[in-house]
DNA sequence: AAGAACCCTGTAGCTACTACAGAGTCAAGC
DNA sequence: GCTTGACTCTGTAGTAGCTACAGGGTTCTT
Protein backbone atom coordinates (compact mmCIF):
# COMPACT_ATOMS: atom_id res chain seq x y z
CA UNK A 1 0.00 0.00 0.00
CA UNK A 2 0.97 3.77 -0.52
CA UNK A 3 1.42 6.25 2.43
CA UNK A 4 -1.84 7.54 1.91
CA UNK A 5 -3.41 4.38 2.44
CA UNK A 6 -1.20 3.41 5.29
CA UNK A 7 -2.30 6.88 7.07
CA UNK A 8 -5.67 5.58 7.24
CA UNK A 9 -5.08 2.62 7.92
CA UNK A 10 -3.40 3.77 11.39
CA UNK A 11 -5.25 7.34 11.69
CA UNK A 12 -2.03 8.90 11.26
CA UNK A 13 -1.07 12.07 8.92
CA UNK A 14 1.03 11.50 6.25
CA UNK A 15 3.68 13.57 7.37
CA UNK A 16 4.00 11.87 10.87
CA UNK A 17 4.86 8.66 8.85
CA UNK A 18 8.24 10.29 7.07
CA UNK A 19 8.74 12.00 10.41
CA UNK A 20 8.57 8.53 12.34
CA UNK A 21 11.00 7.09 9.54
CA UNK A 22 13.80 10.11 9.14
CA UNK A 23 13.92 9.19 12.91
CA UNK A 24 14.77 5.77 11.93
CA UNK A 25 11.67 4.54 14.09
CA UNK A 26 9.92 3.27 11.16
CA UNK A 27 12.30 1.28 8.58
CA UNK A 28 12.52 2.65 5.22
CA UNK A 29 9.96 0.81 2.91
CA UNK A 30 10.75 -0.15 -0.61
CA UNK A 31 9.90 2.29 -3.68
CA UNK A 32 7.71 2.12 -6.89
CA UNK A 33 9.12 2.98 -9.72
CA UNK A 34 7.73 6.79 -9.50
CA UNK A 35 9.63 6.69 -6.13
CA UNK A 36 6.26 6.24 -4.15
CA UNK A 37 7.17 4.44 -0.87
CA UNK A 38 5.18 1.15 -0.48
CA UNK A 39 4.58 -0.43 2.95
CA UNK A 40 3.47 -4.17 4.29
CA UNK A 41 1.19 -5.53 6.85
CA UNK A 42 4.70 -5.68 8.68
CA UNK A 43 4.60 -1.36 8.47
CA UNK A 44 1.16 -1.12 9.37
CA UNK A 45 1.86 -3.38 12.39
CA UNK A 46 4.83 -1.35 13.42
CA UNK A 47 3.22 2.08 12.84
CA UNK A 48 0.43 1.17 15.17
CA UNK A 49 2.52 -0.23 18.13
CA UNK A 50 4.38 3.26 18.09
CA UNK A 51 0.94 4.78 17.73
CA UNK A 52 -0.47 3.17 20.44
CA UNK A 53 2.60 3.63 22.68
CA UNK A 54 2.48 7.56 22.02
CA UNK A 55 -1.20 7.54 23.02
CA UNK A 56 0.35 6.06 26.26
CA UNK A 57 2.43 9.21 26.06
CA UNK A 58 5.37 7.62 25.71
CA UNK A 59 8.33 9.16 24.20
CA UNK A 60 9.70 8.11 21.51
CA UNK A 61 13.24 7.48 23.37
CA UNK A 62 10.88 5.15 25.11
CA UNK A 63 9.51 3.21 21.89
CA UNK A 64 13.17 3.01 20.35
CA UNK A 65 13.78 0.48 23.65
CA UNK A 66 10.99 -1.06 23.21
CA UNK A 67 11.21 -1.57 19.69
CA UNK A 68 14.54 -2.79 19.66
CA UNK A 69 12.86 -5.52 22.46
CA UNK A 70 10.29 -6.34 19.79
CA UNK A 71 13.25 -6.88 17.71
CA UNK A 72 15.47 -8.82 19.71
CA UNK A 73 12.55 -11.62 21.31
CA UNK A 74 15.11 -13.58 23.00
CA UNK A 75 16.72 -10.64 25.24
CA UNK A 76 15.44 -10.50 28.71
CA UNK A 77 12.79 -7.91 29.54
CA UNK A 78 13.82 -6.57 32.40
CA UNK A 79 14.50 -3.43 30.89
CA UNK A 80 10.89 -3.53 29.60
CA UNK A 81 9.67 -3.67 33.05
CA UNK A 82 11.89 -0.73 34.06
CA UNK A 83 11.00 1.46 31.74
CA UNK A 84 7.13 1.12 32.04
CA UNK A 85 7.86 1.08 35.74
CA UNK A 86 9.53 4.33 35.34
CA UNK A 87 7.37 5.73 32.98
CA UNK A 88 4.22 4.90 35.38
CA UNK A 89 5.81 6.62 37.98
CA UNK A 90 6.13 9.92 35.66
CA UNK A 91 2.83 9.85 34.89
CA UNK A 92 1.74 9.36 39.10
CA UNK A 93 4.07 11.91 39.63
CA UNK A 94 2.95 14.11 37.12
CA UNK A 95 -0.80 13.28 38.58
CA UNK A 96 0.51 14.54 41.60
CA UNK A 97 1.68 18.07 40.61
CA UNK A 98 -1.34 18.72 38.86
CA UNK A 99 -3.61 18.10 41.71
CA UNK A 100 -1.81 20.19 43.90
CA UNK A 101 -1.90 23.03 41.17
CA UNK A 102 -5.55 22.37 40.93
CA UNK A 103 -6.01 23.12 44.43
CA UNK A 104 -4.05 26.01 44.13
CA UNK A 105 -6.00 27.52 41.09
CA UNK A 106 -9.11 26.94 42.98
CA UNK A 107 -8.07 28.90 45.63
CA UNK A 108 -6.99 31.46 43.32
CA UNK A 109 -10.31 31.27 41.97
CA UNK A 110 -12.57 31.65 44.83
CA UNK A 111 -10.16 35.20 45.51
CA UNK A 112 -12.71 36.56 43.04
CA UNK A 113 -16.37 36.31 43.68
CA UNK A 114 -18.63 37.98 41.40
CA UNK A 115 -17.00 40.46 38.79
CA UNK A 116 -15.99 43.57 39.29
CA UNK A 117 -13.09 45.89 38.11
CA UNK A 118 -9.49 44.46 37.53
CA UNK A 119 -8.80 46.87 40.21
CA UNK A 120 -10.44 45.04 43.03
CA UNK A 121 -10.09 41.58 41.30
CA UNK A 122 -9.01 38.82 44.01
CA UNK A 123 -6.99 36.66 41.47
CA UNK A 124 -4.95 39.52 40.11
CA UNK A 125 -4.18 40.66 43.33
CA UNK A 126 -3.43 37.36 44.78
CA UNK A 127 -1.44 36.30 41.96
CA UNK A 128 1.25 40.26 42.57
CA UNK A 129 0.90 39.31 45.89
CA UNK A 130 2.03 35.42 45.73
CA UNK A 131 4.44 36.98 42.94
CA UNK A 132 6.59 39.11 45.91
CA UNK A 133 7.17 36.09 47.61
CA UNK A 134 10.46 34.30 45.91
CA UNK A 135 9.45 31.45 42.99
CA UNK A 136 10.49 28.46 44.70
CA UNK A 137 11.62 26.54 41.52
CA UNK A 138 10.05 23.57 41.89
CA UNK A 139 12.38 20.49 41.34
CA UNK A 140 10.05 18.37 38.80
CA UNK A 141 11.68 15.18 37.27
CA UNK A 142 10.14 12.78 34.75
CA UNK A 143 9.35 13.78 31.31
CA UNK A 144 5.13 14.09 32.07
CA UNK A 145 4.37 17.43 30.48
CA UNK A 146 2.96 20.26 31.97
CA UNK A 147 -0.72 21.20 32.09
CA UNK A 148 -1.63 21.46 28.45
CA UNK A 149 -2.02 18.10 26.36
CA UNK A 150 0.62 18.23 23.84
CA UNK A 151 -0.60 15.13 22.08
CA UNK A 152 -2.67 17.25 19.90
CA UNK A 153 -1.97 20.65 17.67
CA UNK A 154 -3.11 23.78 19.77
CA UNK A 155 -3.86 26.06 16.88
CA UNK A 156 -6.80 25.51 15.00
CA UNK A 157 -4.75 25.71 12.26
CA UNK A 158 -5.60 29.11 11.25
CA UNK A 159 -2.20 29.51 8.61
CA UNK A 160 0.12 31.12 11.35
CA UNK A 161 2.81 31.49 8.94
CA UNK A 162 3.41 35.67 9.45
CA UNK A 163 4.63 36.02 12.90
CA UNK A 164 2.26 38.29 14.67
CA UNK B 1 20.09 46.70 39.01
CA UNK B 2 21.63 44.83 35.56
CA UNK B 3 19.98 41.33 33.98
CA UNK B 4 22.12 39.56 36.26
CA UNK B 5 20.59 40.65 39.74
CA UNK B 6 17.15 40.26 38.41
CA UNK B 7 17.71 36.44 37.12
CA UNK B 8 19.13 35.84 40.76
CA UNK B 9 16.19 37.62 42.72
CA UNK B 10 13.36 36.14 40.84
CA UNK B 11 15.35 32.65 40.11
CA UNK B 12 15.26 33.05 36.09
CA UNK B 13 17.26 32.66 33.48
CA UNK B 14 19.12 35.53 31.82
CA UNK B 15 18.08 34.05 28.19
CA UNK B 16 14.21 33.66 29.56
CA UNK B 17 14.37 37.50 30.77
CA UNK B 18 15.95 38.59 27.35
CA UNK B 19 13.07 35.92 25.80
CA UNK B 20 10.01 37.33 27.70
CA UNK B 21 11.30 40.78 26.46
CA UNK B 22 11.33 39.78 22.66
CA UNK B 23 7.82 38.27 23.60
CA UNK B 24 6.37 41.45 24.96
CA UNK B 25 5.92 40.25 28.52
CA UNK B 26 8.56 42.41 29.86
CA UNK B 27 8.76 45.91 28.95
CA UNK B 28 12.17 46.90 27.52
CA UNK B 29 14.36 48.55 30.53
CA UNK B 30 16.48 51.39 30.24
CA UNK B 31 19.89 50.98 29.01
CA UNK B 32 23.00 52.06 30.59
CA UNK B 33 25.77 53.87 28.71
CA UNK B 34 27.11 50.53 27.75
CA UNK B 35 23.82 49.46 26.24
CA UNK B 36 23.42 46.80 29.33
CA UNK B 37 19.52 46.57 30.53
CA UNK B 38 19.06 48.40 33.76
CA UNK B 39 16.18 47.45 35.65
CA UNK B 40 13.88 48.88 38.51
CA UNK B 41 11.54 46.81 41.13
CA UNK B 42 8.84 46.94 39.09
CA UNK B 43 10.58 44.55 36.34
CA UNK B 44 11.25 42.57 39.12
CA UNK B 45 7.00 42.44 40.27
CA UNK B 46 6.29 42.08 36.94
CA UNK B 47 8.81 39.33 36.06
CA UNK B 48 7.93 37.57 39.24
CA UNK B 49 4.18 37.25 38.27
CA UNK B 50 4.82 35.85 35.27
CA UNK B 51 6.79 33.21 36.78
CA UNK B 52 4.53 32.73 39.55
CA UNK B 53 1.48 32.22 36.61
CA UNK B 54 4.42 29.67 34.63
CA UNK B 55 4.71 27.94 37.85
CA UNK B 56 0.82 27.87 37.86
CA UNK B 57 0.95 26.10 34.12
CA UNK B 58 -0.46 28.81 32.26
CA UNK B 59 0.64 29.36 28.58
CA UNK B 60 2.32 32.82 27.87
CA UNK B 61 -1.05 34.06 26.01
CA UNK B 62 -2.60 33.38 29.30
CA UNK B 63 -0.52 35.25 31.19
CA UNK B 64 -0.44 38.12 28.57
CA UNK B 65 -4.29 38.37 29.02
CA UNK B 66 -3.53 38.56 32.67
CA UNK B 67 -1.09 41.15 32.32
CA UNK B 68 -3.30 43.25 30.08
CA UNK B 69 -5.88 43.39 33.27
CA UNK B 70 -3.31 44.27 35.11
CA UNK B 71 -2.80 46.75 33.26
CA UNK B 72 -5.83 48.41 33.23
CA UNK B 73 -7.37 48.68 36.33
CA UNK B 74 -10.60 49.58 35.34
CA UNK B 75 -11.56 46.90 33.36
CA UNK B 76 -14.14 44.43 34.07
CA UNK B 77 -12.74 41.52 35.62
CA UNK B 78 -14.67 38.77 33.96
CA UNK B 79 -12.01 37.66 31.53
CA UNK B 80 -10.00 36.70 34.20
CA UNK B 81 -11.95 34.87 35.85
CA UNK B 82 -13.30 32.91 32.73
CA UNK B 83 -9.89 32.51 31.99
CA UNK B 84 -8.95 31.05 35.21
CA UNK B 85 -12.00 28.86 34.63
CA UNK B 86 -10.66 27.65 31.61
CA UNK B 87 -7.07 26.84 33.01
CA UNK B 88 -8.79 24.88 35.86
CA UNK B 89 -10.83 23.02 33.44
CA UNK B 90 -7.76 21.92 31.02
CA UNK B 91 -5.56 20.91 34.32
CA UNK B 92 -8.84 18.99 35.53
CA UNK B 93 -9.26 17.20 32.43
CA UNK B 94 -5.56 16.32 31.94
CA UNK B 95 -5.60 14.88 35.36
CA UNK B 96 -8.69 12.51 34.24
CA UNK B 97 -6.70 11.82 31.32
CA UNK B 98 -3.35 10.68 33.40
CA UNK B 99 -5.89 8.55 35.71
CA UNK B 100 -7.15 6.83 32.79
CA UNK B 101 -3.65 6.14 31.38
CA UNK B 102 -2.17 5.35 34.71
CA UNK B 103 -4.56 2.44 34.91
CA UNK B 104 -3.76 1.52 31.34
CA UNK B 105 -0.12 1.46 32.01
CA UNK B 106 -0.94 -0.75 35.15
CA UNK B 107 -2.86 -3.29 33.77
CA UNK B 108 0.39 -3.38 30.72
CA UNK B 109 2.91 -4.06 33.52
CA UNK B 110 1.06 -6.98 35.28
CA UNK B 111 0.86 -8.92 31.77
CA UNK B 112 4.57 -9.38 32.82
CA UNK B 113 5.57 -10.99 36.01
CA UNK B 114 9.13 -11.70 37.19
CA UNK B 115 11.60 -11.53 34.16
CA UNK B 116 11.69 -13.47 30.95
CA UNK B 117 13.00 -13.50 27.36
CA UNK B 118 11.09 -10.18 25.62
CA UNK B 119 9.31 -13.29 23.33
CA UNK B 120 6.99 -13.97 25.86
CA UNK B 121 7.05 -10.99 27.61
CA UNK B 122 3.87 -9.97 28.17
CA UNK B 123 3.70 -6.38 27.77
CA UNK B 124 5.56 -6.33 24.68
CA UNK B 125 2.82 -8.99 23.44
CA UNK B 126 -0.40 -7.15 24.32
CA UNK B 127 1.38 -3.99 22.71
CA UNK B 128 1.52 -5.52 19.76
CA UNK B 129 -2.01 -7.13 20.42
CA UNK B 130 -3.95 -3.87 21.20
CA UNK B 131 -2.07 -2.17 18.11
CA UNK B 132 -3.94 -4.49 16.06
CA UNK B 133 -7.01 -2.46 16.97
CA UNK B 134 -7.85 0.03 15.24
CA UNK B 135 -5.93 3.69 16.97
CA UNK B 136 -9.00 5.62 18.11
CA UNK B 137 -7.48 9.21 18.22
CA UNK B 138 -8.25 10.77 21.28
CA UNK B 139 -9.76 14.04 20.81
CA UNK B 140 -8.07 15.81 23.38
CA UNK B 141 -8.97 19.74 23.83
CA UNK B 142 -7.15 22.27 26.27
CA UNK B 143 -3.42 22.74 26.35
CA UNK B 144 -2.28 20.68 29.89
CA UNK B 145 0.67 18.59 28.13
CA UNK B 146 1.07 15.02 27.87
CA UNK B 147 2.55 12.94 30.46
CA UNK B 148 6.07 14.54 30.62
CA UNK B 149 7.15 17.48 32.80
CA UNK B 150 7.47 20.27 30.23
CA UNK B 151 8.47 23.14 32.59
CA UNK B 152 11.67 22.33 33.14
CA UNK B 153 14.45 21.36 31.28
CA UNK B 154 14.79 17.81 30.84
CA UNK B 155 18.60 18.23 30.49
CA UNK B 156 20.39 18.47 33.55
CA UNK B 157 21.92 22.01 32.47
CA UNK B 158 25.41 20.24 32.29
CA UNK B 159 27.16 24.07 32.14
CA UNK B 160 25.63 25.85 34.65
CA UNK B 161 27.18 29.33 34.21
CA UNK B 162 28.89 29.48 37.19
CA UNK B 163 26.21 31.54 39.10
CA UNK B 164 24.99 29.03 41.55
C1' DA C 1 -5.69 16.14 -22.89
C1' DA C 2 -7.21 18.20 -18.65
C1' DG C 3 -7.74 18.24 -13.92
C1' DA C 4 -8.10 16.15 -9.48
C1' DA C 5 -5.90 13.51 -6.29
C1' DC C 6 -2.03 11.67 -4.80
C1' DC C 7 3.10 11.49 -3.88
C1' DC C 8 7.98 13.46 -3.46
C1' DT C 9 11.77 16.45 -0.96
C1' DG C 10 12.96 20.15 1.80
C1' DT C 11 12.14 23.64 4.94
C1' DA C 12 9.87 26.43 8.40
C1' DG C 13 6.53 26.77 12.04
C1' DC C 14 4.58 25.68 16.82
C1' DT C 15 5.78 26.31 22.77
C1' DA C 16 8.74 28.06 26.10
C1' DC C 17 12.60 28.22 26.61
C1' DT C 18 18.05 26.91 26.57
C1' DA C 19 22.70 27.11 24.76
C1' DC C 20 26.21 28.91 22.47
C1' DA C 21 29.26 31.85 19.31
C1' DG C 22 31.54 35.94 18.92
C1' DA C 23 31.86 40.37 20.45
C1' DG C 24 31.87 44.35 23.82
C1' DT C 25 32.24 46.23 28.88
C1' DC C 26 33.96 46.70 33.48
C1' DA C 27 36.52 46.09 37.80
C1' DA C 28 40.49 44.21 40.06
C1' DG C 29 45.20 42.88 40.15
C1' DC C 30 50.05 43.17 38.33
C1' DG D 1 48.92 50.13 30.66
C1' DC D 2 47.73 45.30 30.32
C1' DT D 3 45.63 41.08 31.47
C1' DT D 4 42.15 38.26 33.49
C1' DG D 5 37.68 37.02 34.54
C1' DA D 6 33.00 38.02 35.26
C1' DC D 7 29.47 40.04 33.18
C1' DT D 8 26.67 41.74 29.18
C1' DC D 9 25.27 42.21 24.23
C1' DT D 10 23.06 40.31 19.63
C1' DG D 11 21.86 36.64 16.86
C1' DT D 12 21.11 31.99 15.77
C1' DA D 13 20.18 27.18 16.49
C1' DG D 14 18.58 23.49 19.28
C1' DT D 15 14.89 20.85 22.18
C1' DA D 16 9.96 17.14 21.27
C1' DG D 17 6.88 15.66 18.24
C1' DC D 18 4.96 16.74 15.08
C1' DT D 19 2.33 19.99 11.31
C1' DA D 20 2.07 22.77 7.17
C1' DC D 21 3.40 24.35 3.07
C1' DA D 22 6.11 25.35 -1.37
C1' DG D 23 7.20 23.61 -5.60
C1' DG D 24 7.63 19.96 -8.08
C1' DG D 25 6.37 14.99 -10.16
C1' DT D 26 2.88 10.95 -10.90
C1' DT D 27 -1.40 8.51 -11.37
C1' DC D 28 -6.23 8.15 -12.06
C1' DT D 29 -10.52 9.62 -13.99
C1' DT D 30 -13.12 11.83 -17.29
Amino acid sequence: MKIGELATVTNTQIETIRYYEREGLLAQPGRSEANYRIYGDEHAGRLSFIRHCRGLDMTLDEIRVLLRFKDAPTENCQVVNELLDAHIGHVAQRIRELRQLEKQLKGLRDACIGTQDAQHCGILTELTHIAREPVSRQTRQGHVHGAHSGTVARKPAVKPRGRG
